[in-house]
DNA sequence: CGCGGGATTGACT
DNA sequence: GTCAATCCCGCGT
């Protein structure tokens, strides 16, 4: 079942405990046409393509009082998307070459977000570019799940909730007890807020 | 308008 | 463990 926008409309750390297991599905067309001659099938309409991926670690950036959300700053054109409306993408670039993707909580106006850092595809054979084929890959790490999941800002502001492209589906249970808590990566400038516990896995 | 740095990754020691 | 890559964004002139 498609997770609504009720979902998202919630206590942002419950909801990134929540995300873990669920499935996170992406609907690509390729324009296969658009490939160089070489690679160039004969039959070169669009081509529809499914990813999906079980989401496997999350982290909770809770509101303008939390240091380590960049909504802290206040809104900006950046940040806009998470003053907005629970269950939208938000999505911005870092180091200037990785996309993260985010999933706005809370009510309108409140602005905070969950940011989707590992899943695996939980289908085997799965083929990375460049790579051999392995069984059951994981996608360790924001940048990365972007990449394969063919995720970048051009879905910023993307309502998860209507199901075109990009949603969440909740497909099998998840025991609270398997979730393991721990600090945030990367927010060593947030103060007293690196230090909160929100960040889950599976 | 210039400048510093980031919710990361991959290559290398 | 270290470090460079690379582009926006946010802030201070």
């Amino acid at each position: 079942m498609r997770l609504n926008r009720e979902f998202f409309n919630r206590n942002t750390v419950v909801v990134a405990r929540e995300l873990l297991g669920k499935y996170l599905v992406r609907r690509v067309v390729e324009n296969r046409a658009a490939l160089p001659n070489s690679q160039k099938p004969d039959f070169h309409y669009p081509v529809e393509r499914i990813i999906i991926a079980k989401i496997t670690e999350t982290e909770a950036y809770c509101g303008p009082n939390d240091l380590a959300c960049h909504a802290s700053k206040g809104m900006t054109p950046r940040t806009k998307v998470m003053f907005g409306p629970p269950g939208r993408a938000y999505l911005y670039l870092i180091y200037g070459m990785h996309h993260c993707l985010n999933i706005v909580t809370e009510k309108e106006g409140y602005p905070a977000a969950v940011l989707i850092r590992t899943a695996e595809l939980p289908i085997s054979n799965y083929q990375f570019p460049n790579k051999s084929q392995i069984p059951n890959p994981k996608l360790n790490g924001p940048g990365i799940l972007c990449r394969e999941l063919k995720i970048d800002k051009t879905l910023n502001g993307m309502d998860i909730c209507a199901g075109k492209g990009l949603w969440l589906e909740d497909v099998e249970k998840t025991l609270t007890s398997r979730i393991k808590k721990s600090k945030r990566k990367a927010v060593e400038y947030a103060g007293k807020w690196k230090d909160k516990l929100w960040r889950f896995s599976l």
